[in-house]
DNA sequence: TTGTGTATATTCACTGGTTAGTATACATAC
DNA sequence: GTATGTATACTAACCAGTGAATATACACAA
């Protein structure tokens, strides 16, 4: 039964996953994540060396499917640039409807650990959120648009505004009024394309 | 030295603010609190039935002061609409370059909070955003804006964004990229003032 | 093929400390 | 002498992390 270790290891991430995102960080006890997985706290802590650490792979395991997810939203969207971004928000509104939806599991946990400002988790949260950044500032990019840095950063700012609205109100509708906001955004962005500044 | 009550609850409250604040609700002990306010916890438990109910004293605490601050500011400011919103950005940009600053109370304390959804507190916090939307739209119906409601909604979006950007990427800057947000997105709705909506 | 050593993996049982909340008694002011 | 307010001392549960022992799989030697 030992030999693997890896097969382990992924189970108490998951299980981890599942507690910490839909209970919190504090109110989940090492205890119940290892009974949850199936096995002993003890053995939990031969595979992880803290609860810290634990939390750092819970959210290291979201990075790259989230980040996935908004990319095949964005690809699989019909129309020009502004469609394609709105259709994230669209996509992120109907995920938000379902019951067991509590926001994102990065800024959940960075709010609830930002008594801790250099703890690994809020560092994998921010590298995650600045992943997002540059992709969008990629897109943007190729499309010749003039502040591509600003405008990711303000989809951005809509995006990480929508998951908190939505988690305090329960209307998922305020991720729709940041898509349109987006698309607004963008629109400008483009008029303003070869132009200079005006002001 | 009974009599009063009113100064204990208050000296209460005040203790309970800061440690809540700065340390998030469930790493907060409520004997921690008694301490910080100077006295036991049985007659902490003798003015708050649970810690839940002290959580929302904390919030209720903070609505109106908050709601004050963002008024002034925005009162305060020169210039027109778009410059008097860019204004409250930029100076909440200026708070949350103290390092003690840890986001917004509401937004963190409902990002912890997240898995007891009709917890007292987390309707304390909507109800103060619900203020500070509905004080926007009335300020933007005061300038015939056409869709006051959508307009006030982005602009929480965006602050609310800052909140949480800001928070994980301690990099005040995003705060005012949102306050360029929110005038571009004004300067649309009033451009669109009298005209029918394209598309 | 069979025995044996070793790194890997797992468990039981425990520690020292913390936690929300309470039973009871005491003090003060009016 | 009764309302209000405060303190001491307690419960019963929980929690992060550890010490010591054990079980398994595999490499290699006989």
């Amino acid at each position: 039964m030992p030999r693997p270790s890896e097969p382990t290891r992924a189970r108490i991430v998951q299980a981890a996953s599942a507690l910490f995102y839909n209970e919190g960080i504090r109110r989940v006890s090492v205890d119940e994540v290892a009974a949850k997985a199936g096995l002993t706290k003890r053995t939990l802590y031969y595979h992880f060396k803290s609860k810290d650490d634990l939390v750092a792979a819970y959210l290291a395991a979201r990075d790259q499917p989230n980040l996935a997810l908004f990319r095949k939203w964005f690809a699989e969207a019909e129309g020009g640039l502004p469609a394609k971004v709105e259709a994230i928000f669209r996509n992120l509104a109907r995920s938000a409807r379902h019951p067991k939806w509590k926001g994102c599991g990065f800024l959940r946990t960075s709010a609830e650990l930002a008594n801790m400002p250099g703890h690994p988790a809020i560092r994998i949260g921010a590298a995650h959120k600045k992943k997002f950044e540059d992709w969008l500032r990629a897109t943007f990019a190729e499309q010749r648009i003039a502040d591509p840095l600003k405008l990711a950063r303000q989809i951005l700012l809509l995006l990480d505004g929508s998951f908190a609205v939505v988690l305090l109100h329960r209307d998922a509708s305020y991720m729709e009024t940041a898509g349109e906001a987006a698309r607004t955004l963008i629109e400008t962005a483009v008029a303003t394309k070869g132009r200079k500044r005006r002001d």
